[in-house]
Formats: C-alpha cells, sequence, structure tokens
RNA sequence: GGGAUCGUAGCUCAGUCGGUUAGAGCGCCUGACUGUGGCUCAGGAGGUCGUGGGUUCGAGUCCCAUCGGUCCCCCCA
C-alpha cells in the first residue's frame, strides 16, 4: 500500500505497544519531583522567536539553524527548542519571584529542532526538565545533580551504565579573561583547528573545547581553574565536597562547554555508556544566574535540567532495566445469541462502574470469535450471557486461565469478580 | 548541511545466471467444534516488488533518477 501521509522525518507516533512505557517513565518523573519538592509548570509549544534568541543565543547552532520559525502577521514564532526559556518567561510574566524563596518547578514537554534524525536524535523530541529558580548556593546544585542520578537509578539503571561528567565555566567576572586564553590558543594553533572552530575562535571560542574533531589539539588549551574568580571556585569546590558527602559518582570534564548561551559556573550531562549510539547524553544542565536578568527580570540565580525522554527509554530497554507489562483488562463479555448483546453491553457498562475494566465485541460476531477476542484480550474472565442466562438474570463466569465456570446473578457480577481478581 | 546503507504481504524475511500464474513464517478471517478461547488440522483474504524512466524478446533481479526509512558526521535531549 502506498501511503498518501506519513509522519514528518524526524517526527514519530508513540503507539499502544510503546505508550504504557511513556505513561511508566512519565508517572515515574512526577512522582521524583514530587518528593523532591516540585510543582509542575506546563507552559505552550509557541513562543515568540526573540525569546530563545535572547536566552539560547542568536549564534548557538540551535537558534541558528534548528529552530522551527515562522511568521504570521507583525509575529515571529518559534516551536520551544528547548524548556529552560519559557519557564523563566512565565516566572516572570507571573511575577512568582515576587512570592520570595526558592522556586522548583518541573515539567515534561515536547521540543523541536530541525536536524536530521538519527539513533536518539529527532526532530519533535521530548523532555523532563527540572528548574530551580532563585537559589545561589551550591546546595541546589548538589540536591538538582544528585536528583537527577537518583532518578536513573530508581528506574533501574545501574551505577557503571552511568556516567556523570561535570564542569564549571566561570561567570561574567572571570569567564572573559578564560575566553581571551582560549582564544590566543586558537589562534596559536589556527591552521590545526577544523574550519568550524576557526570561525568558533570569534563568535564563541569556548565551543573548540569540545569539538570532537580538534581534541588532539585542544587537550593542550588551557584550563579553567587558574582563571576562576574567587567566587566561582569556592562554588566549584563546595559543589564538589557536596557530591562527595552525597556519594554522587561524577568525573570532572574540562571540556563540557555546552551549546547554550546562557549557562554560568556549573554545566554537566550525564552519558549512558551504552544503548543510544552517537547520541549518548541523557541529560544536560547547568547553572544560569544571568538568564532571569537577561529575559528582564532582577537579577536571580537559576539552574536545571533537561532529560531526553527518547533517549531514557531507550537506554532503559538496552540495559534491560525492568519495565512493565500493559495492563490487561479484567473481564471479556461475551453475548451468545442476538438476545444477549444489549445485556452483555449494559453489564459491561455495571462492570465499568464499579471501577472495573470490561470489553466486550462491537462487531457482532459469532459465539467462537468472541471467545477468541476474550482470550487475545488478555482478561482473566470471560463473562457469557446467553438464553440461559437471559432467563435466570445471571452470568456465566469462565475463568480463562483455570477453565473453571461459575455461575452468579448478574446484580452480583461486579462484586464476584472484584473478590476473585 | 555532508555521508553510508536499506526499501518484496499488516510484521520478519526468501526470491539462483534476468525467464512463465512472486513465496515462506508469524499475524488476520472462516470451518472442523451450530453456547465456549489457547493446541491441532483444513481452507481463505492480503502484494502495481517505494516511485518514475531506461536497457532487454522478457526486469523483483541490471542501469539512472527520485522519494522514504535507518545509521553516522555535525550538533545535542
Amino acid at each position: 500500500m502506498e501511503l498518501k501521509y506519513r509522519a514528518l522525518e524526524g517526527m514519530h507516533d508513540v503507539l499502544p505497544e510503546q505508550s504504557h512505557l511513556w505513561q511508566y517513565v512519565e508517572s515515574r518523573w512526577r512522582e521524583h519531583c514530587r518528593r523532591y519538592g516540585y510543582r509542575e509548570i506546563r507552559t505552550p509549544i509557541l513562543e515568540t522567536a526573540e525569546l530563545f534568541e535572547r536566552s539560547v543565543g542568536e549564534t548557538s547552532d540551535i537558534v541558528s539553524k534548528e529552530m522551527y520559525v515562522f511568521q504570521r502577521g507583525e509575529e515571529r514564532y518559534a516551536m520551544k527548542p528547548e524548556g529552560t526559556a519559557p519557564v523563566v518567561r512565565a516566572y516572570l510574566e507571573h511575577g512568582l519571584y515576587g512570592a520570595g524563596g526558592v522556586h522548583k518547578l518541573y515539567y515534561i514537554t515536547p521540543f523541536f529542532r530541525g536536524e536530521r534524525p538519527q539513533r536518539g536524535r529527532y526532530r519533535q523530541a521530548h523532555q523532563f526538565g527540572a528548574e530551580i529558580l532563585g537559589a545561589a548556593h551550591p546546595l541546589a546544585d548538589a540536591e538538582l545533580l544528585a536528583m537527577v542520578m537518583d532518578f536513573f537509578l530508581t528506574l533501574g539503571l545501574t551505577p557503571d551504565a552511568l556516567e556523570l561528567r561535570l564542569n564549571t565555566i566561570g561567570c561574567p567576572e572571570c569567564r572573559p579573561a578564560y575566553r581571551e586564553a582560549v582564544r590566543n590558543f586558537g589562534h596559536e594553533n589556527y591552521t590545526q583547528l577544523c574550519k568550524n572552530c576557526q570561525a568558533r575562535l570569534e563568535r564563541n571560542p569556548l565551543r573548540i573545547l569540545d569539538c570532537k574533531e580538534c581534541a588532539d589539539i585542544t587537550d593542550s588549551a588551557p584550563p579553567i581553574d587558574p582563571y576562576l574568580c574567587d567566587a566561582c571556585r569556592t562554588h566549584f569546590e563546595s559543589l564538589q565536597n557536596l557530591l562527595k558527602t552525597l556519594e554522587v559518582a561524577y568525573v570532572r570534564d574540562v571540556r563540557l562547554v555546552r551549546g547554550l548561551d546562557y549557562y554560568t559556573r556549573t554545566t554537566f550531562e550525564v552519558i549512558a555508556e551504552q544503548g543510544l549510539g552517537a547520541q549518548n547524553a541523557l541529560c544536560g544542565g547547568g547553572r544560569y544566574d544571568g538568564l532571569v536578568a537577561e529575559l528582564g527580570g532582577p537579577p536571580t540565580p537559576a539552574l536545571g535540567v533537561g532529560i531526553g525522554v527518547e533517549r531514557t527509554l531507550l537506554t532503559l530497554q538496552a540495559m534491560q532495566a525492568p519495565l512493565p507489562e500493559p495492563r490487561p483488562i479484567d473481564a471479556y463479555v461475551v453475548a451468545f445469541g442476538e438476545a444477549a448483546r444489549p445485556v452483555a453491553l449494559k453489564l459491561a457498562q455495571q462492570l465499568r462502574a464499579a471501577q472495573l475494566a470490561a470489553e466486550l465485541d462491537l462487531e457482532a460476531r459469532s459465539p467462537k470469535a468472541q471467545m477468541r477476542l476474550a482470550n487475545r484480550s488478555g482478561a482473566r474472565y470471560a463473562i457469557l450471557i446467553g438464553d440461559a442466562e437471559l432467563q435466570q438474570q445471571n452470568a456465566t463466569i469462565k475463568d480463562l486461565q483455570t477453565h473453571e465456570q461459575s455461575v452468579v446473578s448478574q446484580a452480583e457480577l461486579s462484586e464476584w469478580i472484584k473478590n476473585h481478581l
């Protein structure tokens, strides 16, 4: 069959075979966030394009070549390419900072990037996000990292399947000097850098550090540590001590710079050792102490994380972490003969009213076909209604595992099944 | 944006050196068993071989183009 319409490149349907797995990780994420004191925020898919140009950065790859932007009337819109900027926008728009204290917000959102798809990378993907707004202390960084690792572990991944990579990229106080140092290093080795990195040297020199192609050259690039200001150094040391206290394992990755412009100080990602192919980052995040002010709000320290839902699922499957089976229905109502069909429908409604999951054949098929459907439905019980049952106002209940049959009055049907499940 | 690779039934695939009505397994439907599922047996439905063009007496098979999937670079969740 030739398909007239298909899902767009890089966009995927989640079919019933898979959707229960999505429901599973989503409910785990919600429960996890609740335990850590987060509340949910939901923001629109569309924002003004400018929001992301200001926050993620006009020169970033995400904004400059991957964002879905379209114009309607005067306004330029963008499909959200990431989750943080909309949350910060909402935080400001609704004056949440006015309530004082720290705001911990979580979300589950689709996001859109026009890249060429590959394993673990899609044009519409989904992300579990968590943001902490108003917390400057490294306690917040430590709690966020611990929460993320805790999440993966409670899903059944083992510590050796994961690697937390941690870095600091300084702040507006100290980063300029470091950026100059990296730029100088780049110019000294200019001819050995790839074309991409030669261009980066002007716009965003730190990005040459996480270019794989130039890794051999940038291995000898200056480290940031001597350039960090006292506040940034103290923050980073304090965070590392807290992680040791919490026994959260990590590796320092001095090349971890990340592609979103708003990050300051802490940056991190979690790598899955197996299951993801080339796109092996399960999550990424960091601190963005300047972003709230950049978007017009009061100076507000903040940090957050985005976890790839598809990548998490791929990893869970590859690592054979325990995953739930879809839940079958409780009972399948079978009608023998035309007169029984309306009664079967009514009994199904009765079961549903009693919180039981019930189904029946909707095509008026033969008894044999209905039994086959009952079997295939995975239901524990088939409820058989024929002339005899109609006469007696009862129902024959067949246990599809043991083949045992019982007869109960129609009025007591729900109660009987509840007691026997 | 660059590259690799693969497109045959709903799914997984076979199809010889180019040869006649394109096959298998699974799944689906019906029956054996007229009020009883799974197992077995018998039968059945389902394919313009991704699409378009070319070579040839003849193309699923060879050539070209094109579309689509997957994966890789890049980038990132």
